[in-house]
RNA sequence: GGCCUGGUAGUUCAGCUGGUUAGAACGCUAGCCUGUCACGCUAGAGGUCGACGGUUCGAUCCCGUUCCAGGUCGCCA
């Protein structure tokens, strides 16, 4: 039979104790790390969320509590009484290793089977298994501190919009279904069978509504959905620092902004100037091919396409006669440790981004290029000038009749060589905000022009009258804060003009009807006096992944989901009963059955 | 949906050109041990080689299908 705690309060947490406690009696609780053996002397390692400590049974120790150590296995839970005492043998290497607890009295909260893994720090156990025990692989140090970390930038957020005017205001989980934008998860209605709720993808009109009823400064820390496939920094249920501001331009809640995440980094002894950097969505395409650029590294982009103008290499003559580009990188003295083999796996793998080719030259002792062969002299000797080429270099070319394949390739190719080669300064972290987005992005697959943000971003004033005759060169009033290559949040200053947002609609191809149906009540609202407003909101999963400087979103959520979208501890999504099928009005498809 | 990688003991992995009883480390169990702290020493238990099918005298190994996991492209206003 487990003990209980009756008659016992815990006095300290484990880690928290120190030569300064010598001689207190304390009660202390928590998790066997590990339990040592030494014949007529036992160690207890006991762990809490604040670290560990030791107990110590020797022959002080009465024969019974003794006994009760000796059977005592990793994982047991134990509450402790006992009297902090010095090591007579110290351990420097861990915050308690100077004391120890002579113990008087322990109770066995619970007993534990042996876990399928060592609840330790740093596991190389594989993913999965871990995710299957997730409530075991929580015990482990990292994961509880990544949480704590989590905590106090929420702690740091209420505080800061707080502190600046900021109302929390909780928006619906249950929705309407807008169908623009990601996969919506869909909630079926009981009561109105054949429709649906669907989960929002973010509060995004209902803070808009929430600046029109008056309410000012919005934030919310909120839940948000989308069903579309995950990523290693993308789930499909994941969390937004969100808010939004009345009366005021971009310039405005960019401060407000970036004086959050300041903050955040300040919290943890790093300074990050602000006002951040600032980038157009234009620049950051030509120098990094990304709309996230990771600036902790250089390896810029070279537009090759006016030194070929006159070119007669067919492959770089059809790209720039088809409207597209010839860029490239230069990866600087590298050429020795970059093999011709090496080369050709790059040129196969750049092909998963559009690019039909990667032409190289590789500047080794021995010069060997694909491609100087159908240049001229001249046309090669400008190449090689512009991108500054020297012995030891590797200079990669992209060409391509869609600037869009040039940019993805070549930054995708920029990134890889630059992990490949360790060019990364990870010393201080790098933000920007990269400003100016297209207003629209062409969709093939639609035949139309699709919002780059959403349908609610305002046009940049001087572009406003370019909506219906140029939407290709019109760009929004939209701007995304970047750290270190990751999108950490993105925002822009809404539409608040019934007559702007009609022409939107119009140069989305949405009829009037169409948009009524979809956006009914977004626009009705709007015809009774909405201010000037605008926001952001942040990826909170992904600031604290880069501030943990990890790469997988896995590592910063209690209870996160697998590439599938499937929860492996709980088995989600699971199959329900017919009952309550039927009572939906939900009938599955034969193969489903 | 496409492409790439992986799946062998509880865990992390090794396993030759297809060959007889599939190994190691850690963990686990038992015994010994008074200053350990990844304690040490001795002994022991532990395997549907992801699943199904095929080739073969013989398959962990080769082939096919499939499941699971990871990454990535598409997708993600």
């Amino acid at each position: 039979m487990a003990e209980t705690m009756k008659g016992m309060k815990r006095t300290h947490y484990c880690g928290v104790l120190r030569p300064c406690d010598e001689g207190k009696e304390v009660i202390v609780c928590g998790w066997v790390q590990r339990q040592r053996d030494l014949g007529q002397l036992i160690f207890i390692d006991l762990r809490d969320r604040t670290g560990i400590v030791q107990l110590a049974f020797d022959d002080n120790t009465d024969r019974s509590i003794f006994e009760k150590a000796f059977s005592i296995r990793a994982e047991y839970v134990l509450a402790a009484r006992g009297i902090v005492r010095e090591r007579s043998s110290k351990n420097f290497e861990i915050p308690t290793g100077e004391i120890e607890i002579e113990v008087k009295e322990l109770r066995i909260l619970a007993k534990a089977e042996t876990p399928p893994f060592e609840i330790t720090e740093n596991s190389n156990v594989k993913e999965d298994t871990r995710l299957k025990y997730r409530y075991l692989d929580l015990r482990r140090p990292d994961l509880q501190r990544n949480l704590m970390l989590r905590h106090r930038v929420a702690k740091i957020a209420h505080d800061y919009f707080d502190r600046n005017g900021f109302l929390e205001i909780e928006t619906p989980n249950l929705i309407r279904s807008t169908p623009e934008g990601a996969r919506d998860y869909l909630v079926p209605s009981r009561v109105f069978p054949g429709t649906f709720f669907a989960l929002p993808q973010s509060p995004q009109l209902y803070k808009q509504l929430l600046m029109l009823s008056g309410f000012d400064r919005y934030m919310q820390i909120a839940r948000c959905f989308r069903d579309e496939d995950l990523r290693a920094d993308r789930q499909p249920e994941f969390t937004q620092i969100d808010f939004e501001m009345s009366f005021v331009d971009q310039d405005d809640v960019m401060a407000i902004g970036e004086g959050f995440i300041h903050e955040v980094y300040q919290s943890m002894g790093i300074d990050v100037p602000i006002p951040l950097p600032r980038m157009t969505w234009d620049e950051a395409m030509a120098r990094y091919g990304s709309d996230k650029p990771d600036l902790r590294f250089g390896m810029e982009l070279c537009d090759l396409s006016g030194v070929l103008s006159n070119t007669e290499f067919r492959v770089f003559a059809g790209a720039l006669a088809g409207g597209g580009s010839v860029r490239g990188i230069n990866l600087k003295g590298l050429a020795e440790q970059l093999s011709r083999k090496e080369i050709d796996k790059l040129a196969e793998w750049i092909k998963a981004y559009g690019a039909k080719g990667l032409a190289w030259t590789r500047l080794a002792e021995k010069e060997t290029s694909s491609y100087e062969k159908f240049l001229t002299p001249e046309e090669n000797a400008a190449i090689r000038e512009k991108m500054g080429a020297q012995p030891g270099d590797v200079l990669f070319l992209v060409a391509s009749d869609e600037n869009g394949v040039v940019f993805a390739s070549l930054g995708a190719l920029r990134c890889e060589l630059a992990r490949r080669f360790d060019l990364i300064d990870k010393s201080h972290p790098r933000l920007l905000w990269v400003t100016d987005f297209p207003q629209f992005e062409y969709s093939k697959e639609e035949g139309r022009f699709m919002a780059m943000h959403h349908p609610f971003t305002a046009p940049r004033d001087e572009d406003v009258d370019k909506l219906l005759t140029d939407p290709g060169h019109v760009y929004a009033k939209a701007y995304d804060m970047v750290a270190n290559g990751y999108e950490l949040g993105g925002g822009s200053i809404r539409i608040n003009d019934p007559e702007v947002q009609e022409k939107m609609f119009e140069a989305l191809g949405f009829t009037k009807e169409q948009a009524q149906e979809r956006f009914g009540f977004l626009i009705d609202a709007f015809k009774y006096g909405a201010p000037p407003h605008g926001g952001m909101a942040w990826g909170f999963d992904r600031i604290i992944m880069v501030l943990l400087d990890t790469d997988n979103i896995r590592d910063v959520i209690a209870f996160p989901k697998v590439a599938s979208s499937a929860e492996l501890m709980s088995g989600a999504p699971g199959e329900v009963d017919e009952k309550q099928l039927a009572e939906l009005g939900i009938a599955l498809a034969k193969e489903q059955e």
